[in-house]
DNA sequence: GATGAATGAGGGTTCATTCAT
DNA sequence: TATGAATGAACCCTCATTCAT
């Protein structure tokens, strides 16, 4: 999306329908804070944090401005919740995936698939961007996603190589190194994002070329 | 309080000393301008396009505000003329360096050392961190990038793969992602810009565990 | 010093006295539209359409200078309506009187009458030498001046002048130019504006001498 | 000369021609001034006064910015000066004609060509626009222009005026608005800055019509 | 004298935040 | 609870004025 003017009148899901019996108060009051979030993330990651105005993110949920600060205290505080609302659940989901016992060959093929599926094709690909552009400026965004997030999927990874080396399936000198798996995704969303246009990047076969490189060429994709 | 860290007092390198003889009027005005787009990329780089403010860059660059528009149009215009005065100079080097007619792991090894020395060591890597950051909002940005430096440095990175493969230095496969080779030098820079405090990254380890993957674990480093 | 006279701190009529019972909310933003309309053309009566701050009109109009620009897009929108809120109302019932029946003697002296009163004696004044004072600098301005008002006005007139020189009351020649109907309003206008602290000028007795030119002296005033 | 945006790079008469022997150096620095106010009085005349830049002075006169701090303490002292310099050679002048002791009809009418061909041909016209449209904004303008300008006028037409009651020339009744011989002067100037684009006045032509009035229409064009 | 780079106060405009309804 | 009009601090940019050359 390289669409840098701003989009006026474009609301998100469903017309206010004020009034109406669509829920009990607290429901439709997490409903509005969900919209909230949505649009935020939506006028985050297309203008940044900074050149954001609440004006735009309140049309585009659907409320009034002064709604905004009923469920968030300020703007880095919507920012805030809107990084742990869309990377906390899957936190824990990761974890799961890196523990399995199969072999890490296997394991990693999953995870590419899973982070096509669940990342790539989903609004957390956005997030993930929004921490790499805006961490320098939030401290609390890098520590959060390093805490949260990386360290967790980096310790788990590292078993995981172990493992792998333990069984021969990998050479040892890349254990050093967790990264190197994550690095094809990171800038598979990157490139995508600024240089589709002129070339796109397929970035399940990305993903999958870092793996042959890894565990030698076999048979998948 | 969207402010986050905001350095105030820092000036760049000399104190104004008005009226000294420190060289004709047309080199302290280029100095000037040197200092300027030094200091804007001081301050780009840690608050991003949108909050930084040019007040800062001025002081930092010890001039006054308007001094700025004598130089740059305005705010926009100084940030690209930061990215081409940075880039460009260098995009030139690259193809040089690409063209070597050794074998293409020596080459990759040259260009870790290249990337280490006068990109990752230099402001460079800031400017690099800047594409980015701002590409999305800026698609001059985006798109002087790709032409300049990415599909030039592309081509040439195929090219040199090509005859690798012909000479099997290397498995044809990896061939389709020239970006595997760049892939470790960008989350070099940026997992080191946003995470080094926890966990600091090697770059020129890092980018050659990737040369091993590639060619197979060899002498050097 | 190109400030002239400033006067700073006097404000429209009511003090704000927020949140309390003085109108709807709907009645209220109109009263601020008004007085924003109001404190902006003393200001640029005054000084000038470019030597007038918004600053000034915020304050004299009681409010805040972000209010203005919930009324009108820039300073020049505001100027516009201006004129318009001021001019538009007065247009249609300029023609009506012109197009009575009963001698042109008649119809002149009402017009003097109705100049003094609905526009010498009101804002009217004020923005008709607005239109003199910025109508080079403003094309729409002028254009705008010309096509409501002025050639309609023309028009009317030269209509009567018309049925008067069939009537023998009038010579044939004047009938050529409408304007010098006109003339000693707008000179009377700009004469007491620049100098009626040195020689004031009796608007109607002037007026009424060139009806006594122009149709012979009689009875009135 | 409707146009609004900014003429660049037209200067005004002859190139600078440094270093040349074009005078001595008196000469050289009492051009520069002439020239100064020249093009004063061109962006004044377009942009009025707050709106004119110095810069566009400058260019336009073919000296440096700082040049016309050399010859006028700021912005405003040019302004008086350009005034001063325009209007003060001529005001002898006027007196002297209207002194005559031929009818006052003939000095009128040579009245109505003088000012075409001094004021409404040349700059005059320009100065007596400024006297109109910032009179109010600098109250020695329209003090000076009251005092050295119209007073001296308006006494001796007042004295004609009483010569020509008295030879029965006049209706004793219009003595009493010697305005009213001006008044087609002034709108003149006006209606053509504003309106000529739409409808253009003869000058000459509406002058002698007020004449006519006045007199009693007679052989004059 | 003449220059024009440099200054910095000032003004138009934006937008996060508040609060009366 | 939800609204959105109102606020005013902040920021980009301009331009009159200065002063070292």
């Amino acid at each position: 999306m390289p669409k840098a003017q701003r989009t006026t009148n474009d609301r998100a899901a469903a017309p206010p329908r004020r009034g109406q019996g669509n829920g009990t108060r607290l429901e439709r009051s997490a409903a509005r804070r969900e919209a909230i979030l949505a649009a935020a993330l939506d006028e985050f990651s297309v203008q940044g944090f900074a050149a954001t105005r609440l004006d735009d993110v309140a049309r585009r949920a659907g409320v009034a401005k002064g709604t905004i600060y009923l469920h968030f205290r300020d703007k880095e505080a919507l920012f805030q919740e809107l990084v742990r609302s869309v990377l906390g659940p899957f936190v824990g989901t990761l974890e799961h995936v890196l523990a399995s016992e199969v072999p890490a060959r296997v394991i990693f093929g999953q995870m590419v698939e899973m982070f096509v599926r669940e990342v790539y094709g989903t609004r957390r690909k956005d997030v993930i961007r929004l921490i790499v552009t805006e961490g320098t400026r939030f401290p609390w965004l890098a520590e959060f996603y390093y805490r949260e997030v990386l360290s967790r999927i980096l310790g788990a990874v590292r078993a995981l190589l172990q493992r792998a080396i333990e069984r021969g399936e990998i050479s040892p000198s890349v254990a050093r190194f967790p990264q190197l798996l994550g690095a094809p995704a990171i800038v598979a969303i990157l490139w995508n994002s600024l240089f589709e246009r002129f070339e796109p990047l397929d970035v399940a076969a990305f993903m999958h070329a870092q793996l042959d490189l890894l565990f030698g060429a076999e048979k998948d994709s």
